[in-house]
DNA sequence: GTTTCGGTTCTTTTT
DNA sequence: GAACCGAAAC
């Protein structure tokens, strides 16, 4: 393979790098997937079995697109290597290794809508009945953060909480009951699977050995989003053989919410004291006047590698900037330039409309379905967070963790006149545990029902049984297709109006389950997993629409016209961001972002006022993010309307 | 004592 | 939408 055609001189470099740390600053649009993919390869050209390759991602599309392209540049030389996501990798290590931290292998990890459920019930539990005391949305965000950085709890929540009369002697005892309660269900969340995979290192010696032998090389994407948890734990992958390179931009930051932590990328060269950098400059992607709005509004920021896009393209236009009057006239306006496009050979597919929060798409949604333009939005509801996706799935879960007392009580809720409290006392009275695999709990768990609910379960008694008896523990689909078949698709139309649309969804789950070899694998993913049309959209089926979409999801992706909405002061930059510290800096990172997505044409669009639900209205000013751009830069446009 | 239903309010970002 | 709250119904 001719490496040196392929890349140019940096590219070049950071592709040969020689063993050791490495840093690669990757600007926007500079051929990070690129230099990462020819890595590998080049790698695996020096003889590197590629099952000593370990590749780490924060998202699922990531990971499937750089082993997809390595795949395809080598030939297939590159399976067996490992690649995929953190919370991926911890998971894997932790379903052959949970024992030594205190679990069994069949946990069961909590989405945030189960992790909400639990916490709920653990704020019951303790009696804290402070009218004022926080959500518990709010108490999993701090409960992740202290977790993820691994700061103190009581200083974070005296942050956090600073102006609120908040018992912070409360938030501290329920994080060590939720955190028992997680334990006695045999349940990990999110940061739980990170936070165990680190454990589990630090404490054993023989898992540290088998793995940190085992990679030699360790390549990280996006480094510049690790938290402290994450970036530990790539040191301890990577502590033997010491190849560690990672990837990333300071300025693509937008994580921090959640922890992660961009110092771990600005001072990699201070704990990896020989470490090469190179840094990439040269953007491929967009013009040299969206180019220049980037590099002016990225500027400003404190605390960066200064870095520059240099642009190679030919010029096109100036981005648009849209003065508009209310979310109803941008929308028109979006559509009319949407058209425009069209009528120049811009397919629909390659457009794309960019928000920071997913409810600011509302007018925009509903103008384009009444103009009939197709468009496919990366949803703010994940396809296995959807009610009825989790109800078809309790069976499984119960089969797999018979300590999955949020599984049960949901299962038990669904009956007739059975609602939290007797699903409670049930739970209780059967021991806090049930062995669904055996007639036996069956028989025990009836005599607990009302008698409305007996009927039903002797409904579903049977598919339980079959796991064990018919083998069908590789088989995910078979259990939910007989569950529905028994009793949930009967439950669906009586309690759901849309019933059909959601029985569609059921089936496509059920097709989905024939690519996991066991009911356990297939449990993990749909935790870990965003959405499942993430596939369709790479398919070729993949039908043409525009792209709707929050910055976040967007991250990464690229097309040749981006329209950015509701650049408004409070909005993007989101009020609540800009109370935080650093808020606004990550904000303007957030719009940097947003800006380098755009090949072509790119148009910000700032309304006046927001109309609400009552008919009131909020005026709005521009976003600063708008102010900061000198104005030659953007051509002014007001709407027509 | 519980469940169920109907009305009201409010939306940050994700594995 | 969906999550929350209060009141009616069982």
């Amino acid at each position: 393979m001719n490496f040196r055609d392929s890349l140019n001189e940096a590219q070049y470099a950071a592709v040969t790098a020689p063993d050791g740390p490495s840093l690669v600053i990757a600007a926007a649009g500079t051929g990070k997937t690129r230099t990462l993919v020819y890595r590998v390869a080049w790698l695996v050209e020096q003889g590197v079995d590629p099952n000593r390759i370990l590749l780490l991602t924060f998202t699922n599309k990531a990971a499937r697109e750089m082993l997809d392209r390595a795949h395809a540049l080598t030939g297939g030389g590159v399976s067996g290597m490992l690649g995929g996501t953190f919370h991926h990798l911890a998971n894997r290590l932790l379903r052959q290794h949970a024992r030594e931290i205190g679990f069994g292998h069949d946990y069961t990890i909590l989405d945030s809508d189960d992790a909400k459920k639990l916490m709920k019930s653990c704020i019951d539990e303790l009696e804290i009945d402070d009218k004022h005391f926080p959500k518990p949305q709010v108490l999993l965000s701090l409960y992740g953060l202290a977790s993820g950085s691994q700061k103190p709890l009581d200083d974070l929540a005296y942050d956090w909480f600073s102006e609120a009369p908040i018992d912070i002697g409360n938030v501290l005892k329920l994080r060590d009951h939720y955190t028992k309660r997680k334990k006695e269900l045999n349940v990990m969340d999110f940061d739980d699977l990170l936070l165990y995979a680190l454990k589990l290192f630090q404490t054993s010696e023989y898992v540290r050995n088998l793995y940190q032998d085992r990679f030699q090389y360790v390549l990280v994407d996006e480094y510049q989003d690790t938290n402290t948890i994450q970036a530990e734990w790539v040191h301890l992958l990577a502590g033997k053989h010491k190849n560690l390179m990672v990837v990333g931009d300071d300025f693509q930051s937008i994580y921090s919410w959640r922890g992660a932590d961009y110092h771990n990328f600005l001072s990699f060269p201070k704990r990896y004291p020989d470490t090469q950098v190179y840094k990439l400059e040269t953007n491929y992607r967009s013009t040299p006047e969206i180019l220049e709005v980037a590099n002016a509004c990225i500027k400003g920021n404190p605390m960066q590698f200064q870095k520059t896009l240099h642009a190679v393209r030919e010029s096109i236009a100036e981005p648009t900037l849209a003065m508009l009057r209310d979310g109803d006239e941008q929308a028109r306006y979006v559509i009319a330039k949407i058209e425009e496009l069209k009528r120049k050979g811009t397919k629909l597919s390659e457009i794309a409309v960019l928000y920071r929060s997913h409810f600011h798409a509302m007018e925009l949604q509903m103008a384009l379905t009444h103009a009939r333009f197709p468009y496919q939005v990366t949803s703010g509801i994940r396809f296995f967070e959807q009610a009825h996706v989790k109800d078809a799935c309790t069976v499984l879960r119960l089969l797999e963790n018979p300590a999955d007392e949020l599984a049960f009580k949901r299962l038990l809720e669904m009956f007739p006149k059975l609602g939290p409290k007797t699903a409670d006392k049930i739970w209780k009275k059967l021991g806090s545990r049930f062995e669904a695999r055996t007639p036996e709990a069956h028989a025990k768990l009836i005599l607990a029902l009302p008698a409305a609910a007996e009927s039903i379960w002797k409904e579903i008694q049977p598919v339980f049984l079959a796991y064990d008896k018919e083998n069908l523990s590789e088989d995910p689909g078979e259990i939910i297709y007989r569950f529905n078949k028994a009793f949930y698709g009967e439950y669906l139309v009586e309690t759901f109006e849309n019933a059909k649309h959601r029985q569609e969804d059921l089936d496509s789950l059920i097709d989905f389950t024939a690519r996991f070899e066991s009911c356990a694998d297939f449990l993990s993913e749909m935790a870990l997993l965003t959405n499942l049309d993430s596939e369709a959209e790479t398919s070729p089926a993949g039908q043409d629409g525009v792209r709707l979409s929050t910055v976040h999801q967007a991250k990464g992706l690229e097309w040749k016209a981006v329209f950015v909405i509701w650049l408004n002061e409070g909005l993007f930059p989101s009020a609540k961001s800009v109370e935080q510290v650093g808020g606004e800096a990550e904000e303007r990172r957030l719009f940097y972002v947003a800006t380098t997505r755009a090949e072509d044409r790119l148009f910000l669009c700032c309304p006046e006022v927001r109309r609400k639900h009552d008919g009131g209205v909020i005026f709005y000013e521009p976003s600063t993010f708008i102010r900061e751009i000198p104005e030659h830069l953007l051509k002014k446009e007001r709407g027509f309307f």
